[in-house]
DNA sequence: ATTAGCACTCTAACGTTAAGAGTGCTAACA
DNA sequence: TGTTAGCACTCTTAACGTTAGAGTGCTAAT
């Protein structure tokens, strides 16, 4: 790939601004007059025709202004775009929303998918923290009546897993007591392959608990992710592009049918490195209903033993650079939590 | 109200079935073309006449069809509309869809939510069952690394509230078991008001758990309603009503925004029976971005105990027999739930 | 290398027209 | 009195033609 002139990269970068924020194609005459450039049209116009001869850059029919291509975008992203940090202020801000929050995961991610969501005018998604490797850690059995039992399953890492369970034979308080205190003891920090090891001479009802137990836990292991979240679906429709189409919805939809979307999230290599950011421009050629959108992901947690995802789906047409730093300063925020709490 | 002639009743059904069929206005020949009625269409005209007098049927325009009024609408649902139910080979196949689910209160919801919004072709909604008053069951304290303790807190009715307290004190496994069968024990059956009455010599360490419990405990019992699923909000995009315009839009943030949704929800009177269905047509005057939509709830759960709300978002152009039957069979499965569980 | 000038192209907006659908009314009919 | 045929009228929608404006690419001059 031919490199740019540095006016050409400067040309192609305040393109990519004036188009963000107007929507509309933009033409050399408003872009000289706009940002006060010693320039001409004319020769500007030349610049564009190299640009677009590059790929970087299309016009939607012959009289109308340029707009930047899916490969425009990702030149600017890569090579263009300054990296601003997000304001101080603006991470006050949130900091503090979330400082008055419980240590509930399920409420922070809740809360960073809405303030995400709404920070950036996008959709916004998170997906639960998952184990790398699921380990008992604890477990407890409350009688309730008759022979339904309520199953407590704390695994390493501060996942719960409940159940009612009814036994094959009724069983005291006192009993479901022991028996909770040997498994606890027993099985502490075992994962799936090793739980079935745990090999003595066993009453029905204790067998009966331990198959539950290692099926919970095999289904932990097998799941890649668990709980989705999502928010702001509704930002993505107010786009202009997207003004009464089907590709919005077609969108939305990729996001709303879980199956696909974890397809989308397992298939998209993610940076190792906490806090490293993915941008996909345009779907990349491969998901068809995303050509208009681009999506920004990011891993959270604490490598090696619990991570998730977090990231945003908006129009292509968006504003990367406060976008990029919102999903990196949330993926830290929620990185911090694991870390905390794991 | 003056009463309608049969005849009368059987053009607006007609129409109210046509116009949902083809979204489209109907006129007077057509109407008698499509169903072979022994009538004319200057008598089919006269009757529309009547009933466009009466509030019913509406001209979007002068050479325009008709098209039910919400009055209409109404009058179809309340009077006119044969109460169908849910075809048995349905039943089957959505009963079998949830006989192979864990018995996870959070996987039922997000299931029951799925298949409701998949099969009404509209927005679902389903709110967490919660107890009518909120009693202590149950306390677990783990201990983790230094001063952290992960503390379980279960609820009757099987509510589970888990936290990472940092203690002010160290204290050993050993003290911790003691601390939660001395509670457990103490407080079991205890509402947020009585939680307090437990007065003896604490220590430091006990008295720092008993005020959290009674924090999580108030803190239950005031929020009216705690989670809220959705689904398929997508499928209200698709209908063509709502092609393009800002109106699906703002009817969906409705959704989204969940506290103007609580609003909603807690202003609604909803019948008391268990499998009783509320109807709200196009917003019944107060809810201004609903005036295109239709909103179908029930109350589920076992009274008296825990319940909660599900129900479906659609166009005021929905097939009513279809959804309302749905949303009552959904009803009555999240109530066998919860019923089994409480 | 840059720029002014100009012919060219294409869209978006507007007005006109014609076809089609549906109505309301009147008068005839059973 | 209820029903029907006929007809003039209204209004939407699609199609077509026109025009103004914006932006381009090219050429020739600086």
């Amino acid at each position: 790939m031919d490199t740019l002139t540095t006016r050409q990269k400067k040309i192609l970068s305040l393109i990519v601004h004036e188009h963000i924020a107007s929507a509309d194609p933009v033409g050399s005459k408003n872009l000289v007059k706009k940002f006060g450039m010693d320039l001409s049209s004319a020769t500007v116009r030349n610049e564009m025709g190299a640009l677009t001869d590059a790929g970087l850059l299309r016009q939607p029919h012959t009289s109308a202004g340029r707009v930047p291509t899916e490969e425009g975008y990702r030149y600017f992203v890569r090579q263009l775009m300054n990296k601003t940090s997000l304001p101080p202020a603006i991470r006050a801000t949130i900091n503090h929303q979330f400082s008055q929050m419980t240590n509930d995961i399920q409420q922070w991610m809740r809360l960073a998918a809405s303030v995400l969501a709404n920070r950036t005018h996008s959709a916004s998604l998170i997906t639960a923290p998952q184990a790398s490797e699921v380990k008992f850690k604890h477990l407890e059995l409350i009688g309730a009546h008759g022979r339904q039992v309520l199953a407590i399953l704390v695994l390493e890492g501060g996942q719960i897993h409940q159940q009612m369970l009814a036994l094959d034979e009724p069983v005291t308080q006192e009993q479901l007591s022991i028996i909770s205190r040997k498994f606890s003891q027993e099985l502490a920090g075992k994962n799936a392959g090793r739980i079935n090891l745990f090999i003595e001479p066993l009453t029905t009802v204790e067998k009966q608990v331990l198959d539950w137990i290692e099926n919970e836990i095999i289904r932990s292991d097998q799941l890649p992710t668990g709980e989705i979240i999502l928010d702001g679906l509704t930002n993505v429709l107010s786009e202009p592009e997207f003004a009464g189409s089907e590709e919005a919805r077609r969108a939305l939809r990729l996001l709303e049918e879980r199956s696909i979307l974890q397809d989308l999230l397992s298939q998209t290599i993610l940076p190792d490195a906490i806090g490293g950011v993915q941008v996909l421009i345009g779907g990349e050629g491969s998901w068809n209903d995303l050509r208009q959108c681009s999506i920004i992901l990011s891993k959270y947690g604490s490598p090696g033993v619990a991570t998730g995802t977090i990231g945003i789906l908006g129009p292509m047409r968006m504003s990367y650079g406060n976008s990029i730093s919102l999903v990196r300063f949330f993926s830290g925020l929620l990185s911090d939590f694991v870390t905390q709490q794991w």
